[in-house]
DNA sequence: ATAAAAATTTAGACTGGTCTAAATTTTTTT
DNA sequence: AAAAAAATTTAGACCAGTCTAAATTTTTAT
């Protein structure tokens, strides 16, 4: 069976892998896991042990199928635990994550498969991330940012890029929920900002900082 | 913060406090977690220096105030989540006891209240266990064992003393469940086994072993 | 192409929690 | 009241996971 801290390991690597191409370095790992290189290290090479990463020193590392299908089962667990936190407790999508964060370890395959029944089997979590699948798949959604979308076009609101409480309270505040549709009226040629019209209603001005950390339908 | 094993060190010392007069023995601590009586040694004087037991060597252990009050608040999450999961994920009570371990240790109180908010503020569990209080009070039963009940008496089943999934699947079969009531008809002089009839209607035999680990209404 | 800088690993130590074996204390028996 | 038995604690070791400091390797800059 594998520790609490392994799966975090694991998690971490497979968040960090698909934000880069190839291996997954020390450094990163050690900001991510707010720990030190060297703890890192240690820990690679008892992750490599067990067959879960691919890893050369000094290369950085890349997970094996066993470590990314164990990666998503954590994954799986802490997103459908945070569409329980909001749906059925109301939480908000900015307090769920660090309950999310101890729920994911709870290690019976049986709850969460009545979890997600319970839950009527979501597709994304609060945050409008995929939900890999039980058998080990993560779904795959083709989302652009809005600071890509171009005048004119009709897009709705998928999912965030930024998981930060503070992030997600100042859409919150700006009225920017996940399935609103927005309509991109002008850019800013000065610092990129974009103005957008929410649900055929009121008119918004983003700042590129996030707009750039919303999703949006293509 | 406390850890996963001090609070189930914690947890287990208040369980037994309460099956026995005075003080918890070592042995006793070692039985119940599965460990040896020399790390529970060890964990007593950890336990000790943070002021949540009392503890003489050689003389057996005792909660604190706030060692109670710890032991009380993983009580509660322990119970919660067993309604949860026997309420809303459908499993059986056979099955939520493992499951609960986990879960319990799981530190948020605003996951704790809201819980319990939404399982509309139970005061059992699923094995007629009262929930302690969030302000850290364990309610009082006054139940009594089935096998102490005299002939002719009427009772209801509330609880249960033995809690393995062996003997709840044995209720399950007999038709033994919480809230059914039950009429005393006979004692056995020769086995001490009772004869009852459920909820008015059919008849049945219970033996002594089963008879003391059902608890019954006054 | 070499020196400097950055990234990474190793060495050695610490904590929490466990173990076995040996020592000590308490309880029970005679 | 002593001897034997049982319970408990101590001593010393180990593992997982972390740390700092030092050594090594890779990358970058000149």
């Amino acid at each position: 069976m594998h520790t609490f801290t392994e799966e975090n390991y694991l998690k971490t690597i497979y968040y960090l892998s698909g934000r880069q191409e190839g291996e997954v370095s020390t450094n990163s790992l050690a900001e991510m896991t707010a720990t030190r290189a060297a703890s890192v290290s240690d820990m690679l090479k008892r992750l490599s042990e067990k067959q879960l990463i691919h890893y050369k020193k000094y290369q950085g590392v890349r997970l094996t199928e066993e470590g990314e299908r164990l990666a998503l089962k954590v994954i799986r667990r802490h997103r459908l635990w945070e569409v329980f936190l909001v749906e059925k407790l109301g939480f908000g999508w900015d307090e769920v994550h660090v309950i999310a964060e101890e729920l994911e370890h709870v290690r019976s395959d049986e709850l969460v498969e009545r979890l997600d029944a319970y839950l009527e089997y979501p597709q994304f979590d609060p945050h409008g991330d995929p939900i890999p699948t039980p058998a080990g798949q993560m779904p795959t959604t083709a989302y652009r940012k809005l600071s890509e979308v171009a005048v004119d076009e009709r897009v709705r609101i998928m999912g965030v890029l930024e998981h930060s409480p503070e992030f997600l309270q100042h859409l919150d505040r700006t009225g920017l929920t996940l399935g609103s549709e927005v309509c991109l009226q002008e850019i800013s040629h000065f610092d990129k900002s974009v103005q957008v019209q929410i649900n055929q209603e009121k008119s918004l001005f983003i700042s590129h900082e996030v707009a750039r950390n919303l999703l949006v339908s293509r």
